[in-house]
DNA sequence: ATGAAAGCGCTAACAT
DNA sequence: ATGTTAGCGCTTTCAT
C-alpha cells in the first residue's frame, strides 16, 4: 500500500496524494476529500523512510544518557519526550551505561540513522571527547547537564558553583561548622564543577572542609553509604555532608541511620536534583531541584537553532551555554533556621 | 559524501563500495582494502535512511510505555535497550503517560516509520484494544508487562495469580489473618489479574478480606498512602497490607509509619516489582522481583519469531503467553516465620 | 569478482 | 490546481 495505489484508486497523480495528505500545497476540496477517503479505506499509513529521504530530515532526536537507571536522567528524558510528540517529533534513546565506547558506538549509529538532532549527556570528561566532536561536526548536537569541552556546542545544564553555594550557605546559617563532600569519581564534569564549587563556596562562607572531606565514590545509594561510613570512621567528623546527588545523600542517610548519629541534630545532610524518593527517606532530603522539564525545552531549542544555521535559514552564533539556577527544598535532613 | 563518492574516489563501481562495507558478497582482498581506506579518510558514514528503504528494514524496535517515569518501566527499558544493542539496533521510546489516545498517536507513528517491531505494555485494558489490534495488524508486535485482548498476539509478563498465591502465603505463614490489598483503578490487566489472584488465593488459604479490603487508586507512592489512611480510618482492620506495586507500599509503609502502626509487628506489608527503593526504605519491603532483563530479552526473542513469520522465513505458530514466576525477597516488612 | 541498471516510496522542481 | 519528471542513497538482481 502506497501513495501510487491510492492515487491510482482515486485516479489522480501520486503528487496529488502527496499534497493532500502532507497539506503542501491546494488541492481542490473535492478531490482532497476523495482522497483521504481512499487512504483511510485502504489503510495507507504512510512511509517514514522514503519521506525522510526525500525530505533529509528524520524528525527524530536522538539522546545518549549515562544511565537511564537513574532517576535525574529519567526525568530529563521524561522532559524531551513530553517535548519532542507536542512538536510530533520522536526519541532515539541510548544508554551508554557510563562506558565511553558504548557511547561512542550509539552516537556513531545516531549519525548514520540521520537524526535531526543529538542531545548528549557525555559519561567521561576526557574520554567522550573524540566521540562527541566527531558527532557535533556531523549534525546539531548539545549536551545536556554533563559537558566536554568541544567548541561550538551548547551546553544546558545546572549552575554547579552556584547550587553549592546555596547548599552551603544553607548549612552555615543553620550552624554548620565543619563540612564534608561526597560525590563521584572526577570523571564527569558534574563532579567537577561541584567539587570545585564546594571548595571555592565552602572558603568564601567561612567553612571548613573535613580533613579529607571530599569523598569519591559514584552516583548511587550503596557508594554514598559507604563514603559516609568512612568519613565518620575518622577522628574529625563533619558536622554537615554535602551530597553530589540524591542517590548519594540516600546512602549517606542511611549510614547515619545506622551509626546511631541524628539527623539533622548531630549532621545536617543535603542532596541535589529533587527525585521523586527524597520526600520518601526519613528524615526527608533537603535538596535542590532541578528544573529538568524547562532545560530539556531549552535543550531542544537549541538544537533546532543549529539546525536552521546549518541549512542556513539562521546566523551563525557561537556556543551557547545555559546554567540553569536551582531551586532549594527545604526538608528534614537539615535545621530550622535558629 | 555518499557510497559514490567513496566509488569515484577508489575507482570502483557504487555495488563494490557496498558489497565490502556489508560484507555481502566476496571482493578481492587488495580492492576491499582501498575501499575501506578511502571510506574512512573522506569520513563515510552511511546513509542508514536510505538503507532501510532499500532493504525494508530499519533495525529499530519501539516501545510504548505507559510512565517512563516508574522505576519498574524503567528496568524493562534497560533490558530492552542492552539487548537491542548487543544485535546492533536501537530503540524507539515512547510514553503513553496512561493516556490511551497518546498511545494510539505513538503506534501509529511507529508503523509509520516502519520500525521492525513494537513493544508495548498497553495503558489501558479497554481503550488500548483498537489501536494494537491496528498495529499488530501492520508490524510484528508483543505486548510486555500489561496486556489487552488481541487475538494473535504474543505477551510477556508477570504469572500474577501465582505472585498473589505466593505473597499471600508468606504472608499467612507468618500469622496474617485479616488481609487488604491497595491496588490501581481496574483499567489495566495487571490490576485486574492481581486483583482475582489475590481475592482467589485468599479464599483458597483461608485468609480473611478485610471489609472494603480492595482499595483503588493509582500505581503512586501517594496514592498507596492515601489507601492505608483510608483502610485504618474503618473498624475492622487488615493485619497485613498487600500492594499490587512497589511505589503503592512504599506509600503504605509511610501511612503506617504516620499512624503510628508497627510494620511488621502490628501490619504487614508486602510489595510488587522489587525496585531498588524497596531496600532503601524503613522497615526494607519485602516484596516480589520479576526478571525484568529475562522477560524483555523474551520479548525480543518473540518479536524476531514474529518477523520471521511474516517474511515466510517460518511457520506461523499461535499467540505466545510467557507467564514469568516471580521470586520472593524477604526483608522486614513481614515478620519472619514464627 | 565486478559493473550496469533498476527501484525502494516519497516529495519538490518544473511544467502546464 | 494538477501532472510529469527526477532524484534522495542505497542494495540487489542481472549480466558479464
Amino acid at each position: 500500500m502506497t501513495l501510487a495505489d491510492v492515487a491510482d484508486a482515486v485516479g489522480v497523480s501520486p503528487s496529488t496524494v502527496s499534497r493532500v495528505l502532507t497539506s503542501s500545497r491546494p488541492v481542490a476540496p473535492e478531490i482532497a476529500t476523495r482522497v483521504r477517503e481512499a487512504a483511510t479505506r485502504l489503510g495507507y499509513s504512510g512511509n517514514g523512510i522514503a519521506r525522510a529521504l526525500r525530505r533529509r530530515r528524520t524528525d527524530t532526536v536522538g539522546m545518549v544518557v549515562p544511565s537511564i537507571l537513574n532517576p535525574f536522567f529519567t526525568s530529563l528524558v521524561d522532559g524531551l519526550e513530553r517535548t519532542l510528540h507536542d512538536e510530533g517529533k520522536q526519541l532515539l534513546l541510548c544508554d551508554s551505561r557510563q562506558d565511553p565506547d558504548v557511547e561512542a558506538e550509539h552516537l556513531r549509529a545516531l549519525v548514520e540513522r540521520h537524526v535531526d538532532g543529538v542531545v548528549v549527556s557525555p559519561c567521561d570528561d576526557v574520554a567522550s571527547i573524540p566521540a562527541v566532536a566527531r558527532t557535533a561536526a556531523a549534525v546539531p548536537l548539545v549536551q545536556l547537564d554533563r559537558r566536554v569541552e568541544v567548541d561550538g556546542t551548547d551546553w544546558v545544564g545546572l549552575d554547579d558553583h552556584r547550587a553549592l553555594g546555596m547548599l552551603l550557605e544553607h548549612l552555615r546559617d543553620r550552624g554548620a561548622r565543619v563540612v564534608a563532600f561526597v560525590t563521584s569519581e572526577m570523571t564527569n564534569s558534574s563532579t567537577v564543577d561541584r567539587a570545585r564549587g564546594f571548595r571555592e563556596n565552602a572558603a568564601l562562607l567561612g567553612l571548613q572542609v573535613a580533613p579529607d572531606g571530599i569523598v569519591l565514590g559514584e552516583f548511587s545509594v550503596a557508594s554514598g553509604e559507604a563514603a559516609v561510613r568512612t568519613l565518620f570512621a575518622r577522628p574529625q567528623r563533619p558536622d554537615a555532608i554535602v551530597c553530589a546527588d540524591d542517590l548519594i545523600a540516600i546512602g549517606a542517610l542511611r549510614a547515619c541511620h545506622d551509626l546511631g548519629l541524628r539527623v539533622p541534630e548531630e549532621v545536617q545532610v543535603t542532596g541535589i536534583d529533587d527525585i521523586e524518593f527524597a520526600t520518601y527517606v526519613s528524615p526527608t532530603l533537603t535538596t535542590l531541584a532541578q528544573p529538568t522539564a524547562r532545560m530539556a525545552a531549552e535543550a531542544l531549542r537549541l538544537l533546532g537553532l543549529r539546525a536552521a544555521i546549518s541549512d542556513g535559514s539562521a546566523h551563525a552564533i557561537e556556543a551557547t551555554r545555559l546554567a540553569f539556577s536551582p531551586r532549594l527544598v527545604e526538608r528534614e535532613s537539615t535545621r530550622s533556621l535558629p
